[in-house]
DNA sequence: AACATGTGTCAGTAAATTCTTACAGGTGTC
DNA sequence: GACACCTGTAAGAATTTACTGACACATGTT
């Protein structure tokens, strides 16, 4: 989840849905000013660490449109919380 | 500051200080079991976060000791806060 | 002097991320 | 059918990050 933040296009992402509420895909790709492949890229990651949702609808035209939202999370990140993620990812017994 | 904390190994450094409370670079190295080039390179980034702090100091019998710990931070990651981090980043009138 | 401890840095390599280009599929309109 | 939208993925290049091994320097002990 860390590593989905350490990046400034997906942060511009999160700041740019945030600031429309939604968005599809390519509409995205055009806000943000970068390509779709590396769009799609950068939400899979940003998805999979559960900091946006997606839901496929369908425009009144018929189009598959796959709309994306910041998901509502918050995480207080300090060294005692730290100290708890480590004990998570590793169960090393030194 | 994200970045510094989307690693394994820096996250394990600053879990490893918290309980030690400080610790020289040497000594670190070995408790964390990694060379000490290698946590050289990620102290620097944690210092540069402002993550740890780091204090020179001289042992009883002469040798230098470069002592870190842990800084005491807490931010509460958020979405309205990563907005605020974009807008600082990047001032861009699109 | 040779050794063990500590400090730092630098060059080269290995690995992980990021990014581009190209492809393949869908629906509706001219 | 050709075009305009939308969707996804996959291969390769480019860039960044991580890592190793060697070097240089200091102090105290054998």
């Amino acid at each position: 989840m860390l590593s989905a933040l350490a990046n400034p296009h997906r942060l511009r992402i999160l700041a740019m849905l945030k600031a429309e509420g939604r968005s599809y895909v390519s509409q995205l790709a055009r806000q943000v000013g970068i390509s779709r492949p590396l769009l799609h890229l950068h939400l899979q990651k940003l998805e999979e660490a559960g900091l946006v949702t997606s839901q496929l609808e369908l425009s009144p035209d018929g189009k598959a449109l796959n709309f994306f939202a910041v998901a509502d999370f918050a995480v207080d990140l300090t060294p005692d919380l730290l100290v708890q993620a480590v004990a998570t990812l590793s169960a090393k017994t030194d």
